[in-house]
DNA sequence: TTCTAATCGAGACGGTACGTCACGTCTTTGC
DNA sequence: GCAAAGACGTGACGTACCGTCTCGATTAGAA
């Protein structure tokens, strides 16, 4: 699970005085990804989380330092379940897999709204964007690095030094084309639409 | 054009009354990217805005529902700048080019802060989605499918029903792709990047 | 009729162009009243006002300099009616005349919410408090003088110099006293209390 | 004692949380009564009342619902400090001595400025009538009891059931005459107009 | 009759204050 | 020392009127 208590406050050196409740932190990610889906992300507020989650804002702040951080958190539980689907028995079909469940997590309403404005905001803060990049992005890219580790284990395409540009281009490609139909063009991913675009890349790794 | 006047508004059938100034509407939407760029999209304010466009907030509000609408116009007046480079003599190298420059596009500061909070907000509101979608998007497409007469007519590929599915998921990859690596990734797109793309955009065009 | 045009503009010099609609001044004043009666004075804006008079803000602002002079000509329009009652016989009678007739117009709506408004924007505006003077106040001063000079005349008290005074007292008295009584204490003024009220203003009179 | 907060928020049942500064109290009101000295009522703004009394503006609309009802527990404390002035030894010598301080109190430039407007927005609401008169003019009736029961005690005049009418007609007579006097007619009340006023009334409370 | 100048409606304009909202901090009482 | 509660200073929000201005279109009297 991605550390969900502020790394920013160091568990060392607080012994005695009344320990933080556990069950809150989870009562606050969810009622963050509750609010989210109500809300979407610029209306939802600090102090609505804190009251759906029956907790002072005090709590809150003690334990994030922010909306920002906050969010990724939340949002990060539900990367933590992405895994890679089962070997499908060609690249293309490894490929579609991929693209389904990633289009299924970004076409979940609390993703939708949120995942883009954490990007936007990790524009101007580079910490964020670390964050972000550890707690989310990556969790991505290492579905596209497995599944080329299989096509090359089946001889579909040649083996290449890992990680290398070309593993980056494809994790670019694959997401990057996702959330555009997703989000920008606001169409939906579904089979058909997932089979062409594992096609083009496919048809690219192997030319 | 970019549409900066908000088009809720009909212009048929006014006649009467002092007209709106046009100075205004330029003062606005430069003074909109420059604020962008000092404060990125978080920390704008339309007061801000107002008063380094030496104008009242309550022309601002005459014209633009809000600060989301009045992004779309200031950075969509940055986007008609856009052209198809002059022809590279294949496919490869016209789509080098315009990867090339729609990067620059994309990574300018206003750009960069603004673009991914603005889909972000679009997640939850279909009118400001169909709003960049016509003011942004759409200008873009046109690169792509100008680009592919240029290869049809050069038979590096086959002619296709235009526009149909094949040409929607040529503009997904590319913007998608392009903005990912500039705006997710954060990292820089640069000529061999754009050469790898723009080889995999290809082959997957051929085969 | 109190002058309705606003005596800053001068009417020498003005010999040519379109002359100033006469019934515009009408429709103004009438829906001043109107607006007073829905809205009351602190929420009834010149705007409102030019709108249900069918007329431009322009025009208005031509004529009268501000809110505060359009509603007294509007109030001293009603001011105009105020006729001292027929002979009563005593002094009594007079004094319950003059009340009930006073009290009748204080408890028009528009009349209740404006009179004391203007009177407080008189405290820190001379020139207002003139106005109101005129056009207003020395209109009622001139029904208790008229009074008094008639129990003169019948001989119920002395003679005395005027405008003195006992004069001046008397108004206060009287204006002030039913002011109080349907403004601050929110009671009625009926035939008894104005009874009450004019037993003891004649004794004070003969006392 | 002047009501200084917000009745409609009950003390009762409010024992966490932070309480509320009473000092913060204390200098908003003070800070109003200067702001009306300075600017009187039209020009006081909610907003300048806060920053000269340091405080926030929503520290002051979380205990008042607007202006006027800060104005009228602005106006309370000064009113809480009116006192019956020693005895005079005579019902004369004693209105005369209340009118006086009445008037005093009258034409001070906060109150000259505020209390007309008050009465003219209670004309449209009654539940700041209710405030005003509960918060100053009962205040002032307190006064023309005691003294008439002074006066009833020096044998002057009969004893009466009281609170009955005629007891709310001199206070309405003594009140609405000062306050007339003093705010409408713009005259000064000495001890020569006062001594005719408080003979004017004896008269009437003995005849 | 034509000219001319002030009027008219409409509505945009730069301002100012409004009353509300969310922020992130603080100050209480109670565990 | 943590927790809930809620007041606090701050600053932006979007709205409402203010009083002024710029339009094109009348409208009467003067030339």
């Amino acid at each position: 699970m991605s550390q969900s208590t502020d790394p920013g406050v160091p568990v060392e050196g607080r012994r005695t005085g009344r320990p933080r409740s556990a069950a809150a932190d989870r009562a606050i990610l969810a009622a963050t990804r509750a609010a989210l889906v109500e809300l979407g992300w610029s209306r939802l507020t600090l102090g609505d989380v804190a009251s759906r989650a029956g907790v002072a804002k005090t709590t809150l702040y003690r334990r994030w330092p922010g909306k920002n951080e906050l969010v990724v958190d939340a949002l990060a539980e539900l990367f933590d379940g992405l895994a890679l689907p089962p070997d499908g028995g060609s690249l293309e079909a490894d490929i579609v897999g991929v693209v389904l469940r990633f289009a299924a997590l970004l076409e979940r309403p609390e993703v939708r709204s949120a995942l883009m404005a954490l990007i936007a905001e990790g524009a101007y803060d580079a910490a964020l964007r670390d964050r972000i990049r550890s707690a989310i992005v990556n969790r991505q890219k290492r579905l596209v690095l497995e599944g080329r580790a299989r096509a090359v284990h089946r001889r579909e395409i040649p083996p290449a030094p890992e990680p290398g540009p070309q593993a980056d281009l494809i994790f670019d490609v694959i997401a990057g084309t996702v959330v555009h139909r997703a989000l920008v063009s606001a169409e939906p991913v579904d089979e058909t639409w997932a089979s062409a675009l594992a096609a083009l890349v496919a048809a690219g790794l192997r030319g």
